[in-house]
DNA sequence: CTTGCGACCTGTTGGC
DNA sequence: TGCCAACAGGTCGCAA
């Protein structure tokens, strides 16, 4: 469920609350979130310490003295800090136990989640071990612009919202955003990548960096069931000009808004405010 | 190389 | 009221 300001938001969170807290002990109820030998896994992380909190795209990772821990929320993942004396829950997969005598678990309804644990605390080694090589730059990188999804989009023909979920495209950006970010530049969902106009481009760009860094300062969007830590809500769903508001009046012209599905994802637009514009050159000649 | 789709899981919601 | 298909904030692997 989690996209780039949800993430960045759970980074901050566990950052302030488990910074230079030393792991006693790790277990697991289900292995496969694991990516890692979990016998490693265990003798490994007992005994180190929690040293840098990092983010790159949707992945969290979390530097201890000798190792990183890479971990991908998926759609349900969560952070809890728990008593150990609390009951574990049917989704609490894994647990960290601190010195502190508290707990770290995380908790993930549909298992979707995964942790690598890479031997070496260097960025670049981490980020060439790991999926996170292939990711394109964030919106909120510094120096983003549009010419870094220039190349890409020309290149491609599916629905410009197609392309801003591609990760190898841009990156942070899911489906609560894509379409919020297609909505404030005034783009059908569905518009082909390939006939985008420059200043639409720019638009997009320009778009996607103004809604993640809003979503940031706001702790996020919960609209379903997303919780940054130890059940903290973010506060960006108010914000909230399209998504998830299928059968309601547009904010600004007060038209229906509509639902479809992209690529097997639900995508929300207006479609006086998003006109797909009607292809055609020949239509324009008649 | 791009594109679309099923798979991975479980819980909730909406329509008949 | 009850049942079951569809859907939920993501990615990966595979076939065309």
């Amino acid at each position: 469920m989690p996209e780039l300001p949800e993430v960045e938001t759970i980074r901050r969170t566990l950052m302030r609350l488990i910074g230079l807290r030393k792991i006693t002990n790790a277990a697991w109820t289900y292995e496969p979130i694991l990516k890692t030998d979990s016998e490693k896994f265990k003798t490994v992380l007992i005994g180190q310490t929690f040293r840098e909190f990092e983010r790159r795209g949707k992945f969290l990772i979390f530097q201890l003295d000798t190792v990183s821990l890479v971990i991908h929320l998926r759609m349900e993942g969560k952070f809890f800090i728990k008593d150990p004396s609390c009951p574990l829950l049917k989704h609490e997969h894994v647990v960290f136990t601190l010195d502190n005598d508290s707990e770290l678990r995380y908790h993930d309804t549909r298992k979707f989640g995964s942790m690598h644990l890479i031997e070496s605390t260097c960025l670049h080694e981490v980020v060439r071990n790991t999926p996170i090589s292939k990711l394109a730059k964030e919106p909120i990188d510094e120096g983003f612009s549009y010419k870094d999804i220039l190349t890409p989009l020309q290149r491609r023909s599916s629905a410009i919202k197609t392309a801003l979920l591609d990760q190898t495209v841009i990156s942070g950006i899911g489906n609560i955003y894509a379409d919020e970010i297609c909505f404030l530049s005034a783009l059908h969902p569905q518009t082909p990548c390939n006939r985008l106009t420059m200043e639409e481009i720019m638009r997009l760009s320009e778009n996607s960096k103004i809604v993640l860094t809003k979503a940031i300062d706001l702790g996020g969007t919960t609209i379903r069931t997303y919780e940054s830590v130890d059940g903290v809500h973010g506060r960006f769903q108010h914000e909230l000009m399209v998504h998830g508001r299928k059968n309601q009046p547009c904010r600004i012209c007060e038209t229906t808004v509509k639902k479809i599905v992209i690529n097997g994802r639900g995508t929300y637009f207006c479609e006086k405010c998003q006109p797909l514009k009607t292809i055609d050159v020949e239509k324009n000649m008649k």
